[in-house]
RNA sequence: GGGCGUAUAGCUCAGUUGGUUAGAGCGCGAUCCUGAUAAGAUCGAGGUCGGUGGUUCGAGUCCACCUACGCCCA
């Protein structure tokens, strides 16, 4: 026997009790552990330092969904387990903020162990919060989970790191940081984003470099000598709002591509390095005009009138010149620096010609060390870290100067040297500390890199073999990325992180990589089994080497990226242990994370993976979109519109979060979020497929129907055409579901099952319901019972990954798992032992069991496609009927139909009776080709007449429409008959096809009519007598339904029936109904009495609508 | 500034390789149906498919440019 189910269902309080169910049970650990072949997945740690929001919901649910759907398919998922990214500048900035530091001279003063301490804690602080979350949205992880701040974790980082810096990978360079040189320290992009403003008052000035004639080293540009001769003593125009960067100038910029002109400026233009408001004529005429090297179509904006182009050249055919340095600046200490690499140009993509003059001055130490390293140039200082310029400018008189402070000294140096164009002020955007607001510093400083570079063609490539949905990640975001790699600076100058296992002598000239635990003892000579791997405790270890005296561990901790892209090897303390897990487990069958990781967690495990073992770390990724507010507003704290995942669950359950998620959209695009939409998908899918459920509970256990094999059953003689309809189409569903979550597409699979439910429902179950209602307990009643058993039993498992609450009740039920007794009892009579075998075989939930197989033999496109067309000619007849104002319990004598092709029509005739009936008409008669009451117009079928015919596919179309009378009958004749049709079209005659045209017809006269997607309905609105008298009886029928429910009787109660006319012309149709039909309702209501006339006292009574007057209705229990 | 994506009804979104009258749900209005249903059906109002230009017999769909928004990078 089934539970009984209620149709009042609460979600939240059902998930509740599953979730206890599946706790007491131990679902969760047995489906973890079952399986056979494996399935790789990898868990990408979120950082656990805050609470968990919608869109942790979101990337959890499309892991579990993928790792739900493989488990019921027999895989064995591997790393299906929790994981934490633990280290990291967000965990060190809460605690900072706890206690309320300002940078790090207060958390070295605090104590590097102690600061350490309370980042371990902080990572713990939300982590009970996160499983309790984990577990109540059925995200099915285990809790063995990684920790990237553990032991083995570093362990194994430490390991990779010795792998890289074997095959000398590891490198130091320069890297540009955002650096407030009062708080000593460099700000991420986060706090530097903080303190930025965007009106701030600066220098603008103008800069006259100075050709000196000769090239630069190994530029053999074409003709580049003779315009180096040319252009000698000409000046190469920058602009700049860092006049304090200027004596760190190594080079000047051009674009490739853009025009660049050699122009004259004489003594009288007021920009003249000579020019003077009172010069005479004579004086000017003595002067040498200037000449100036610019951007042809920025020249207007800085020079204003009066200038004489000399000549033009493109970007390309500059680089390669020299120009005279404007100061000596410093190399960085224990840099060897080739000066005759400097001072030349070159052409890079970071010039624009939106402002400026088209030549940009660069200073790699301040800003511009890539476009240095791209070029090879060298890196000069000429400020030091505290902000201050460096003493070798004493001379010039800006030693020691704050930098912002020295522009002005700067500008005038360079106006007494004739080298400043003009000088201005401008409004710009600048950043600041957020803390102490002085303005911030690029600087470049020493850091550690990855030469991801070096593998640049395996990253692309392997990137090839990767599956990823949405599709054009693959070339677009992550690609291009790729192709645009630059080596990882991997260091980082914190406390909270993986520390880089380098130790270095004094001098810094030997260095040594250590790549465990193990080598480390062997360097200092001790066991370090109880050792803390993190700052300070690592920062201790030192040894003496022979020949360089003292080794100690550089104090870099390492880009927390590079924990978490490491997670494939670190996660099971590879090497060290779980070598053949290690194996098995890469790479990744399937990830999924939100489209912002696509240069993070994506990229860090594609490099690791590629580098370490030159395979992509993962096959297939779904990469989300982002969740935004209801007004497309990014979700954030400061906006206040954020949404808890916890109210929209207690409102609506998790299920009907999961599937708004997994239907309302592709996963790829951002979504606009509310918890309406979240109810509306509850509404549309749970509550509709739920209620078909408590429909078919309620029968099959008022009838004591029970499933016999449990399983789908095949086809047999009692199945009538709708039962076979139901199966075909379900077996469909089995099939696209299938085939969708394959691809790794989930949201078609969702919106599948979703259409299987609607249909379900509304077609099947309304158009059964009298199947299940009536006493004789039947083989057609049976069949019924047994289609729509299979349909909600394979709904259940299909559904399961989706939505594993809503489905787990339905399987626990429908398998009859709930109520053990019943087991027991079914017993009875029958061979113990094979019972036992049967629970044994049965799965206890719907997530131990097999995924559904499609059975061939119940597949049948074409009732399916028949289905369709009568669901259209349904719709169709209604519209009709609408149009002319008859109800649809008013029958009607007939309904003309023409279907949009024979094979539909076909399918009409098949399912004539339920047109019929749904349309309540008493005969369907067919509008074919030669039926004299219709005409006929044709169109071309472009998809298939549009490439035959190409630009004849206008005239064609027009011959089509001028086809009228007995000539169009005659063509829709020889189309129904599947005939070619010989068409004059301009001055030839073509040879169309049957299936080249597409023929539409017009209703015929006196007909309400309807007509949609190449089908049409008539409906004949002419009433006889009898049928207004059937209409009546049906309209009665109804009023007392509505009477006896209205009333608060029981399905079963019999009734004595009272029928009160509100006047003459009324009570004489009454009679004539009753005459007529009384049987019929006396049937319909379960009336044993029934008596014209005022209904008795006690009765209960309703007014109903008849003719064109009103009836008294009268129900009283009997 | 660059890359990628998105832009379709009041709202949330579909729209398969270019093809005939661009769809669904919600919301609104009207009607109907109903002894499974918090439901369902039908009709109606609501669309210059972000804009401009191009390719094509034919463009929501392909191309170019532009605009707005989002993400990432600088």
């Amino acid at each position: 026997m089934f539970k009984p189910v209620e149709t009042n269902v609460s979600f939240p309080q059902l998930e509740e009790r599953v979730l206890a169910w599946w706790g007491d049970n131990q679902i969760v650990e047995k489906s973890l552990a079952s399986g056979s072949k494996p399935f790789v997945f990898y868990e990408g740690p979120p950082t656990a330092n805050g609470r968990p929001g919608l869109h942790h919901v979101i990337s959890r649910i499309f892991k579990d969904v993928v790792c739900r759907y493989k488990a019921m398919q027999g895989y064995k998922i591997i790393g299906r387990r929790e994981g934490w990214d633990t280290h990291g500048l967000p965990v060190e900035i809460e605690v900072e903020k706890k206690l309320g530091f300002s940078g790090k001279p207060d958390i070295e003063r605090y104590g590097i162990a102690e600061f350490n301490a309370r980042c371990r804690e902080s990572v713990w602080e939300y982590i009970q919060e996160w499983q309790t979350f984990t577990k109540r949205i059925a995200y099915w992880v285990s809790d063995d989970g990684y920790y990237t701040y553990d032991n083995n974790y570093i362990e194994s980082l430490w390991w990779i790191f010795g792998q890289l810096w074997e095959r000398e990978l590891l490198f130091r360079d320069y890297k540009v940081t955002m650096h407030c040189p009062r708080c000593g320290t460099s700000l991420s992009d986060h706090e530097v984003s903080q303190g930025a403003r965007d009106d701030v008052d600066d220098p603008s000035v103008y800069i006259k470099f100075r050709v000196s004639g000769e090239l630069a080293p190994g530029a053999g540009n074409h003709g580049l000598p003779q315009r180096a001769a040319s252009l000698q003593g000409a000046y190469l125009v920058a602009w700049t709002t860092t006049p304090w960067t200027l004596p760190a100038n190594v080079a000047l910029a051009v674009k490739h591509d853009a025009v660049y002109v050699d122009v004259e400026v004489g003594p009288k233009h007021p920009l003249h390095s000579k020019y003077h408001q009172h010069m005479s004529d004579a004086d000017a005429s003595a002067l040498q005009p200037d000449r100036l090297v610019m951007a042809e179509s920025l020249v207007p904006a800085v020079l204003g009138e009066g200038y004489t182009v000399l000549r033009s050249f493109k970007g390309n055919d500059l680089v390669g010149l020299r120009y005279e340095n404007l100061f000596a600046g410093v190399p960085g200490p224990g840099d060897e620096v080739d000066l005759a690499t400097a001072y030349r140009l070159v052409a890079d993509e970071i010039v624009t010609m939106d402002d400026g003059t088209g030549i940009v001055h660069i200073a790699p130490a301040y800003g511009d060390l890539d476009v240095g390293r791209k070029h090879g140039l060298p890196t000069l200082f000429s400020v030091d870290l505290s902000g201050m310029v460096m003493p070798e400018f004493g001379e010039l008189g800006f030693a020691g100067k704050f930098f912002k402070e020295a522009d002005p000294d700067i500008t005038r140096n360079l106006r007494e040297r004739g080298l400043l164009l003009k000088s201005g002020r401008v409004r710009h955007y600048y950043p600041f500390c957020w803390r102490c607001s002085t303005p911030l510093l690029f600087y470049a400083k020493r850091s550690w890199y990855i030469k991801t570079t070096a593998f640049k063609a395996d990253l692309v490539a392997n990137n090839q073999q990767i599956h990823w949905v949405p599709e054009h990640i693959r070339d677009g975001r992550f690609g291009n990325w790729l192709e645009n790699n630059i080596d990882w600076a991997i260091s980082r100058e914190r406390y909270w992180g993986t520390p880089l296992p380098i130790w270095t002598s004094a001098d810094g000239s030997h260095a040594v990589c250590v790549g465990s635990l193990a080598e480390l003892e062997a360097k200092v000579g001790r066991s370090l089994r109880d050792l803390d791997l993190h700052r300070p405790y690592v920062d201790e270890l030192t040894w003496e080497d022979p020949q360089h005296g003292t080794m100690r561990r550089i104090p870099d901790v390492a880009d927390c990226w590079f924990d978490s892209g490491s997670m494939p090897v670190a996660q099971w303390h590879y090497p060290f242990e779980n070598q053949e897990l290690f194996e098995s487990a890469h790479p990744a069958d399937y990830i999924c994370e939100a489209v912002d990781q696509t240069r993070g967690w994506f990229y860090t495990l594609h490099a690791v993976s590629t580098l370490l073992f030159d395979r992509p770390a993962f096959q297939n990724v779904i990469c989300l979109g982002h969740i935004l507010d209801e007004h497309g507003q990014k979700m954030s704290k400061s906006k206040g519109n954020i949404i808890t995942p916890q109210e929209v669950i207690s409102q609506y359950g998790v299920d009907a979060l999961r599937w708004y998620m997994f239907a309302a959209a592709p996963p790829g695009n951002p979504r606009r979020f509310s918890g309406a939409l979240v109810n509306e998908s509850l509404r549309k899918f749970m509550l509709t497929l739920w209620n078909t459920y408590a429909f078919f509970v309620t029968y099959a256990s008022l009838d004591g129907w029970e499933p016999g094999d449990r399983g789908q059953g095949t086809g047999d003689s009692d199945m009538t055409p709708i039962d076979r309809w139901a199966l075909a189409r379900l077996n469909g569903l089995v099939r696209d579901v299938t085939a969708s979550l394959e691809a790794y597409e989930v949201f078609p699979a969702a919106r599948a099952i979703e259409s299987f439910v609607d249909e379900l429902s509304n077609w099947y179950v309304r158009r059964n319901r009298r199947r299940f209602w009536k006493s004789e307990a039947d083989a057609d009643k049976r069949a019924a019972y047994r289609t729509l058993y299979t349909c909600l039993l394979t709904v259940s498992k299909l559904a399961a990954p989706f939505a594993p609450f809503l489905a787990e009740e339905l399987y626990g039920n429908l398998m009859g798992l709930q109520i053990a007794d019943f087991r027991l009892q079914s017993a009875d009579g029958e061979n113990q032992s094979a019972i036992n075998n049967l629970q044994s075989a049965i799965p206890e939930s719907v997530h131990l069991a097999a995924w559904p197989l499609v059975d061939a033999a119940l597949l049948d496109d074409r009732l399916v496609a028949d289905t369709e067309a009568l669901l259209a000619a349904v719709s169709l007849g209604r519209a009709a009927r609408k149009t002319a104002g008859l109800k649809v319990r008013q029958p009607l004598s007939e309904l003309w139909v023409r279907a949009a092709n024979p094979a539909d029509a076909e399918g009409l005739r098949r399912f004539e009776a339920d047109l019929r009936d749904e349309l309540n008409v008493k005969a369907v008669r067919y509008l074919e080709a030669g039926s004299e009451i219709v005409e006929y117009r044709f169109k071309p079928n472009l998809r298939l007449v549009g490439k035959k015919y190409g630009k004849q596919v206008p005239a064609l179309a027009a011959a089509l429409k001028a086809l009228a009378g007995a000539e169009a009958r005659a063509v829709a004749l020889a189309v129904e008959a599947g005939q070619t049709v010989a068409l004059a079209v301009g001055d030839q005659s073509l040879e169309l096809l049957a299936e080249e045209l597409l023929v539409e017809s017009s209703a015929p006269e006196g007909y309400a009519v309807a007509d949609g997607g190449g089908v049409l309905v008539a409906l004949n609105t002419a009433l006889t007598e009898e049928l207004r008298l059937e209409g009546a009886a049906r309209d009665l029928v109804r009023g007392v339904q509505d009477a006896r429910k209205q009333a608060g009787l029981e399905i079963s109660d019999r009734i004595a029936l009272s029928l009160a006319a509100s006047d003459a012309a009324t009570a004489e149709l009454l009679a004539q109904t009753l005459a007529a039909w009384g049987d019929y309702l006396r049937d319909e209501t379960l009336a044993d009495a029934l008596t014209a006339g005022a209904a008795p006292a006690g009765a209960h009574t309703e007014a109903v609508e008849l003719g064109d007057g009103e009836v008294v209705i009268g129900v009283a229990k009997a």
